[in-house]
DNA sequence: TCTAATTTGTGCGTATGTATG
DNA sequence: GCATACATACGCACAAATTAG
């Protein structure tokens, strides 16, 4: 029970000595998974610190996932790891093919005793709630991708301001905080803008959008394109029962579609470039060889991943925007 | 009648835990419609706790329309009907393209009030108990990945054994266990002997392997495979560094690899089917116009999640062997 | 039902030593 | 030497949950 000690006029901070009581509890297997650590009145008055004192090492505990509260009851053990240094909530919209890159390259240059949990929010404004608030003052910081959600910021300044990095889509709203995010509507325009000799070689310009997962700000980009280039155009949701017609080509930010045109082109027997252009949005592996590979605009996901690592152990706030290029192969 | 235990010093509520006996009672029908609860003195003077902790759990369950009082005779079961929210923890080996119809399959067909937290464990075997160890006792279901790590037993059987479902990969350590698998020495055996006549075309049948992540079962089938019939076989580990050579034929379960086949064919100005054939192991969404079509050996993903979904409900144990196919394709 | 005790959670104010420029 | 920021530490008050009698 007294396993905390607390000794005056030593270099070690006081609520660190807490923290290396609990620890070295831990290891030597006096304290185990589900035990109730002293309440904190308790350690206040046996070791005559303040509860702050307490509070502060209880509270590096618990982001580090050791320990865990509850109101009314106490201070449990949750995990006998010590090694854990840093835990990080990291909330994805949905499971896809892209994060495959940018998940695996921010583990990879992330150090070893920084644990991830990782969610998925799937655009739901009910679920995206309760995921952070559940969340609260468990971990070290907090990785969120808004997607084209509304009113998020609401949400989100419940958080520590300087534990939140906003991923991948930027919002006005939430400019106080550290964000590495893809500008969308500049990347679309200037990726055309660089190729727009070849796409005037084509009759129309159809761009397949869906409102509800992908960012407005492509959208506007391909709008702006447009008009300023004089480029005929259309916005449709899908292609599943759509006529492919000769001299279009397309911009496609989904695989599927993408499939049903290069299947439709084949039932005519189109060619690329000669009758049919492709642009696919978001680089993905088989890309590069499908048809003889696909044209493609993409945020560079492994680099988005680094940085992402970098940015956890940087206290600045900084907006950083990540690099996107057009990959250019033979489909326009 | 001693349905109901509370325990001291844990970091569940005492009200909570009646609330948990009661409902755990309902579950297993030892409590029934009309039923009368012990009555308030009694759970107090077994359990040691306080009148109004026994009154507040009764509360939660008046208000949940659970139970009724009558005054001066009792409590009573008014409703069997208990909607405790399940939380399932899902333990995956990585993160890549064949997660992404297993785990939204698996959502899509799972009611709406379960909460599913994903975790992967890299084939670590460290990360793999903790993540196991932490998560101990806070979820009502356990579907794991094995993938292909020894002694996952030890960990595993620290589990509720009613409460795992093994997934994926099958050990014969963890026979005690609900499992839905892929039979992969089977499945690659069946869909190579299906095309023995397309594969007997070639010189060379060439397997690229990697111990690593790939499940043995693989190897083994496709060893027999070969072997049965007479076919000249090798198993590499990359085709980083390699020649390809006329008249091969490749089973590639990696996409990387499958790119990297793709391309030296076609510096060697090679056609699919008359000097190269390639089997790739996993379906996914561009396979079907890489190349115009690459045949894939496949399980059902999507109907792997479905059955996943259904296997919470199940209280039996069962070894479900998931269905796989070969899709044949223009590539042998 | 009421009162009281214990526990965590949060906010605000204050003070001190240290590092930085 | 001075101003500033930051980490550490203390004290107090009040809210909300838990539990006892």
């Amino acid at each position: 029970m007294d396993f905390i000690s607390v000794k005056e006029n030593i270099d070690i901070p006081k609520y660190k000595q807490i923290v290396h009581s609990v620890e070295k509890a831990l290891l030597d297997h006096t304290l185990r998974k589900g035990d109730r650590l002293p309440s904190i009145n308790s350690i206040r008055n046996k070791n005559s610190v303040s509860r702050d004192t307490v509070l502060l090492a209880f509270n590096e505990l618990k982001i580090r996932g050791i320990v865990q509260s509850v109101v009314g009851k106490g201070y449990f053990i949750k995990s006998e790891n010590v090694n854990i240094k840093q835990r990080v909530f990291l909330l994805f919209d949905e499971l896809n093919a892209f994060k495959e890159d940018l998940y695996n390259s921010f583990l990879n240059n992330l150090d070893k005793n920084i644990e991830v949990d990782i969610y998925f929010h799937h655009f739901n404004p009910d679920v995206f709630s309760k995921l952070i608030f559940d969340s609260m003052g468990n971990y070290s910081s907090y990785i969120i991708m808004p997607a084209n959600m509304k009113n998020t910021d609401k949400v989100i300044d419940n958080l520590p301001e300087d534990k939140v990095i906003i991923l991948d889509q930027f919002h006005p709203e939430l400019f106080k905080y550290t964000a590495i995010y893809q500008n969308f509507e500049r990347d679309i325009y200037n990726a055309l803008t660089k190729e727009v000799k070849r796409l005037k070689k084509y009759k129309k310009f159809i761009f397949i959008f869906s409102e509800f997962k992908q960012p407005l700000g492509l959208l506007k980009g391909f709008k702006r394109f447009c008009k300023e280039f004089g480029i005929a155009n259309e916005v449709i949701a899908t292609m599943e029962s759509r006529e492919i017609s000769n001299r279009e080509v397309y911009l496609v930010p989904d695989d599927r579609n993408l499939i049903r045109i290069i299947k439709k082109m084949k039932e005519k027997d189109y060619l690329l470039i000669e009758n049919i252009g492709i642009i696919s949005y978001n680089e993905t592996l088989l890309k590069e060889i499908v048809e003889g590979g696909i044209t493609t605009i993409s945020t560079d996901f492994k680099y988005m991943g680094k940085q992402l690592a970098k940015m956890l152990g940087i206290k600045e706030k900084r907006k950083i925007e990540n690099p996107s290029k057009i990959i250019l192969r033979n489909s326009i």
